[in-house]
RNA sequence: GCCCCCAUCGUCUAGCGGCCUAGGACGUGGCCCUCUCAAGGCCAAGACGGGGGUUCGAGUCCCCCUGGGGGCACCA
């Protein structure tokens, strides 16, 4: 057995982002599952930079990864903008740490600069394609002496190359994948140093993980392929390994394709694009930014997921606590995570569960949290203003309660609650069907004067006063509520009429009533239906 | 093409040789409750990819096939 981490260390776990400009679903499942270990073994999370491709490299996409961490909780130990005592924690910022490393490889005869021409090179790979035969590179520089090796490579600026030892077995013992093997004589012996001097990115990894002493290698399952290369230059650089997990990848929903970082505007469906419109994006903002899709940890953000769910729902993908725990505490999922629990086939990322999921957090808050939390959307919505006074929140508290369990997600309260802050818009079937009808119109009329002298104004009274006006009317009493229900609130759906009215208020009422009987004698086009 | 990984309901999973007539959850369908929509309650449909072994006994162990995925860069 090799040495799989060292059980007197404390437990070093690294998450290696490119900054992209946003946080994706796959990534930060990667980065949990990292984070949760660490915590379970009370060791420390890094967050290191990976900007070591300058094309990739934009400062200001770290911003969005931060900010994601933070909102889901998942806090970094060392890192940007925390610090710590392997700074600095941006790849781009340790260049000499790589040279010195390739250097020492050099001299120890284990690396060397690459004789090979781009053309010879592609070549080589195309007569490999031909023959049917893999294409292994194995450079001409590999006899060189290490003092020749040394000169040539700081004479010309070559790149740099591992020398693969030939005939052996790299042996991995995978705490998810438990055994695999590989061949050294199938690797080709791969650059790890560019001509420019910059490391290529199994090279920069390895070192790193070295300088902070990295324990445990969670990651991604799409890595595996790399690991050989990577223990290979552990042990170039004489260092003992770390354990490796590799954790299998996620899935695009319904599929068996991995959620690829590329083509997520595909997720942006009609009905995606119909949430963030109601959430007041344009159709050009949202073609414009690359981080509102559902494969971005942003867009759950935008919409008012609550991240306790996110996290709860992404914690159960591929892990499991038992046979039937579906909602987890957090304290729970780190108190018990281990990788034996991880399965190791990919999991398909179900959007429907994780809706699901945010309904049952969003109902164990109070309802002081979730004012707090729906407030940020009306403002965005310009039905109410900042500084929220004292009325405005009393009110929203009482929408919120009548809203119970139909708020799922914060942004919920723009579909159940906007009528309470402007007047009806006006469902035209749904008028059609229940007010713009035979004796509606004249019976709205007749309850308006009930209402007038409701006393007191309140939920239960209200049902019960109407009931007894339909009964004496002798009308059902559902079509009298369908009725008032879409004269003061414009739609069908919503949190129960009477609580409705009572918000609202006696005169409110009366007013939206009076506005949906002026309507029907004075048909408006809308446009809509 | 070569290397590596994976394989239970549509999806997430339980299962580590007999507790399996394969359990739970999301989703779906139906019913109930009901002023709508949610929520809730009840019920239903729904899976061990195929073939060989091993064993008294296989979803569970082994092999092959098939299918899926990942990788084979001076990308990460």
């Amino acid at each position: 057995m090799r040495l799989q981490g060292n059980a007197t260390m404390s437990v070093r776990t690294r998450f290696a982002p490119s900054p992209t400009g946003y946080l994706h679903i796959g990534g930060v499942r990667t980065a949990l599952f990292n984070w949760l270990f660490t915590r379970r073994h009370g060791g420390q999370f890094i967050l290191r930079i990976d900007d070591t491709d300058v094309e990739r490299n934009r400062p200001e996409a770290l911003r969005p990864i931060l900010d994601g961490f933070r909102w889901l909780g998942i806090m970094w130990d060392e890192g940007p903008e925390v610090g710590g005592p392997h700074a600095p924690y941006f790849q781009s910022q340790r260049l000499p740490l790589y040279q010195e490393a390739a250097r020492k490889l050099v001299l120890a005869g284990q690396a060397y600069p690459c004789l090979a021409t781009k053309e010879e090179l592609e070549t080589e790979r195309r007569a490999a394609e031909l023959a049917k035969r893999p294409y292994i590179h194995r450079g001409k520089g590999r006899n060189l002496s290490p003092e020749e090796a040394l000169q040539l490579w700081q004479e010309k600026q070559l790149p740099l190359r591992l020398k693969v030892p030939l005939g052996r077995k790299i042996v991995l013992d995978d705490l998810i994948r438990k055994r695999v093997e590989w061949e050294t004589d199938l690797l080709g012996d791969p650059v790890i140093l560019r001509s420019d001097g910059t490391p290529l990115y199994n090279f920069a990894t390895v070192v790193d993980d070295i300088a902070m002493k990295i324990t445990h290698v969670i990651r991604a399952a799409e890595h595996l392929s790399n690991t050989p290369l990577q223990i290979l230059i552990f042990e170039a650089l004489g260092a003992s390994l770390p354990a490796f997990a590799h954790v299998p990848v996620v899935n695009e929903p319904g599929s068996k394709k991995k959620l690829s970082k590329r083509d997520m505007k595909k997720f942006v469906t009609p009905e995606v694009r119909a949430k963030l419109r109601a959430l007041g994006y344009t159709d050009a903002e949202i073609d414009s930014r690359d981080d509102l899709n559902p494969a971005t940890v942003a867009y759950y953000q935008e919409l008012g997921y609550l991240p306790q769910a996110l996290v709860n729902y992404l914690g159960r993908l591929g892990w499991s606590l038992d046979g039937y725990s579906e909602i987890i505490p957090l304290e729970t999922m780190i108190a018990h995570f281990s990788f034996e629990r991880v399965n190791d086939a990919p999991a398909s990322f179900d959007p429907d569960k994780l809706y699901w999921m945010a309904g049952e957090y969003m109902r164990q808050l109070s309802v002081e949290e979730k004012v707090w939390g729906v407030v940020p959307y009306l403002v965005r919505a310009k039905l109410i203003t900042e500084p929220v006074d004292e009325a405005t929140r009393h009110k929203i508290r009482r929408i919120v309660e009548a809203c119970g369990d139909r708020l799922k997600l914060f942004s919920d309260i723009l579909t159940y609650g906007a009528f309470f802050f402007r007047d009806p818009e006006y469902d035209e079937s749904a008028f059609a069907k229940r007010v713009a009808k035979q004796g509606i119109p004249e019976l709205l009329e007749r309850f308006i004067s009930v209402l007038e002298r409701t006393e007191p104004f309140a939920p239960e009274n209200l049902e019960t006063v109407l009931r007894e006006f339909c009964d004496r009317e002798n009308v059902k009493a559902a079509d009298l509520i369908h009725a008032v229900r879409v004269s003061t609130t414009g739609i069908t759906v919503g949190p129960g009429l009477f609580d409705i009215l009572a918000i609202l208020g006696r005169e409110e009422s009366i007013r939206r009533i009076r506005l949906a009987l002026a309507r029907v004698q004075t048909p408006v086009q809308t446009g809509r239906n």
